[in-house]
DNA sequence: CCGGAAGCGTAGCCGGTGCTACGCTTGCAC
DNA sequence: GTGCAAGCGTAGCACCGGCTACGCTTCCGG
């Protein structure tokens, strides 16, 4: 996978960044909630987010539309192949950026709370000098 | 200005954040491009978010409604009180987390367009522990 | 086997934030 | 003073991502 050339512009790369970002985080929760409960459920989501089944359910549709998940009438959602390997790399990033912070000596809640806003904007770059900070303390 | 509470989920948390990211930081750019050239026009806060200037009038208009700008037809924006103090704290964030990437030694183009992202999701905590991290370097 | 609760789907609403197309206003060069 | 380029305003479009209201489906306990 390429690294996609960063925008010169600093709000563009933050807007792109929002493009993705609901994205990732229904992945990885799907591929979270699958792991614990065996399969996801749009009303898991729902409670997951903080939003109604309603907002869930178009969410997911875009998703299909894009080909990250599959889904039918009355049953789970789960996982394109290329819905896990995005659920594999954003839990990957979001996990060092949690790390980070907390090695940097930030509260469990606080870290977790950060983190999941963090982790969307956070370069190649920035993300593996976070990796060798943690790994030094 | 008591510290709001924080939501128990951390994606109500980080919806939250990116409600109020838009308004802190076109009041950041309108403040900076005031010092800078005297005056904020449509035109130049189209430039700096890569965007139309239609864009930048609807998002204007908003503000305006929010009491954070003043503008009228042909005329340059301006802040009012309650937009310089808003600008104000959030260039103050801003700047401790561009700080704190460069002390942990991210590049300055890299640090720069990362900051404008994770800067609205850095909780008072967080922000702290950046701060007192970037001094004893 | 069946009734009710939980889950789910859909229609229709809203505000936000991007765009193109098009025409008006302003200010400067000549 | 005039004309033109830059700036600006507005109409109208699209998509995203929230919501309530309402009705259908599923599945489990008795
Ligand atoms: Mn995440
Ligand atoms: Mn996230
Ligand atoms: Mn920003
Ligand atoms: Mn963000």
């Amino acid at each position: 996978m390429p690294v996609s050339k960063q925008p010169r512009n600093q709000h563009v790369r933050t807007r792109r960044d929002h493009a993705t970002e609901l994205a990732e985080d229904y992945v990885e929760a799907i591929d979270d909630i699958e792991r614990e409960k065996g399969e996801c459920r749009v009303t898991d989501l729902a409670r997951q987010f903080g939003v109604t089944h309603v907002t869930v359910n178009r969410t997911v549709s875009r998703l299909q539309r894009d080909g990250l998940v599959e889904t039918q009438p009355y049953a789970p959602v789960t996982l394109t192949r290329r819905g896990q390997r995005l659920a594999d790399q954003s839990r990957k990033r979001h996990e060092v950026v949690l790390q980070f912070l907390l090695a940097l000596g930030v509260s469990e809640e606080t870290a977790r709370v950060d983190a999941e806003g963090i982790e969307h904007h956070v370069s190649d770059e920035t993300l593996r000098i976070m990796q060798q900070f943690t790994a030094s303390q």
